[in-house]
DNA sequence: CTTTTTGACTTTCTCTGACTTTCAACATAT
DNA sequence: ATATGTTGAAAGTCAGAGAAAGTCAAAAAG
């Protein structure tokens, strides 16, 4: 078996504790493998391309190391999930109760979440009723689209 | 984990208790963390920059200190200003100009840019042309209060 | 031919220490 | 009493050493 594959399968290991982002020390890494530190680049960048759900971040100097994060899409078809599911009305409560959804699943993040409460509140809309969760719903659901 | 980051850690800290300036000793800190002093002066110079939001001054000689000030860069200013200034109406118009302006001023980064835009458009709020105007602009300005 | 492996060279970041500058307090001379 | 000099206690600067990671092209393997 290669040594790219071995280094590979290692490194998807890292993932198995079910945290999405690990970190790794390049030379300790290659020393481990007995390889030359050059040969985990080509790992990471054959390997964790971002068309491969990964995104990679590193540094370099004393005590610099490389982060690959899982990038996972699953966070894309849960969006399109609810999205679907959202009809053509939506109340400033339902509003809330999604937004806390996800932020406990971490598809969105509190600025995010800032962002899309604020506007669809009512106090913003300031619309008839029949109106305001008919524009909600548009604007809600269009901002998803685009988190 | 680096000295460099330790230390930084540890002023970032002494912010917890919500002043907006703190006070240090370089030769202290650096007996404290078992580093040479001209290490803090690293650490301020890479990671307390103005373009991080913070504000340096110090004195030398007997009784010297470094005072570091967390300065809330003019971009809440320059927000307030514009939204001041932008009446009880908005086209879709308006909003392109403004968010290229913000863009280009690095006020907002591009999701902002898309979500702003997007929750403000005319196809996502469908509305009549009296309404349209007079709701983009709340939406707007209260997002942009959220930025 | 394509993919993998290797290594020489480069770039970036951190840490250190010698040397410099500034400041306040105290001392001395006019 | 005022001006000047001295001293010690800070903080500042800068360049060099060291510690990682990045690049790229040639060699090797498949």
């Amino acid at each position: 078996m290669r040594m790219s594959d071995i280094i590979e399968e290692f490194i998807k290991d890292l993932f198995d504790d079910g945290s999405d982002a690990i970190e790794i020390q390049r030379n300790e890494l290659a020393e481990h493998f007995n390889c030359v530190p050059s040969q985990i680049n080509y790992v990471i960048s054959t390997r964790f391309k971002p068309s491969q759900g990964y995104y990679v971040e590193s540094r370099r100097g004393g005590g610099g190391h490389i982060t690959i994060k899982k990038v996972n899409n699953d966070k894309e078809d849960y969006i399109m999930h609810i999205i679907k599911n959202i009809g053509d009305e939506l109340t400033a409560n339902d509003v809330d109760i999604l937004i806390s959804d996800f932020l406990s699943y971490d598809i969105i993040d509190t600025k995010e979440a800032k962002l899309l409460k604020v506007a669809t509140s009512d106090n913003v809309l300031k619309l008839s009723k029949d109106l305001k969760d008919k524009v909600r719903a548009r604007i809600f659901k269009n901002m998803l689209l685009n988190i």
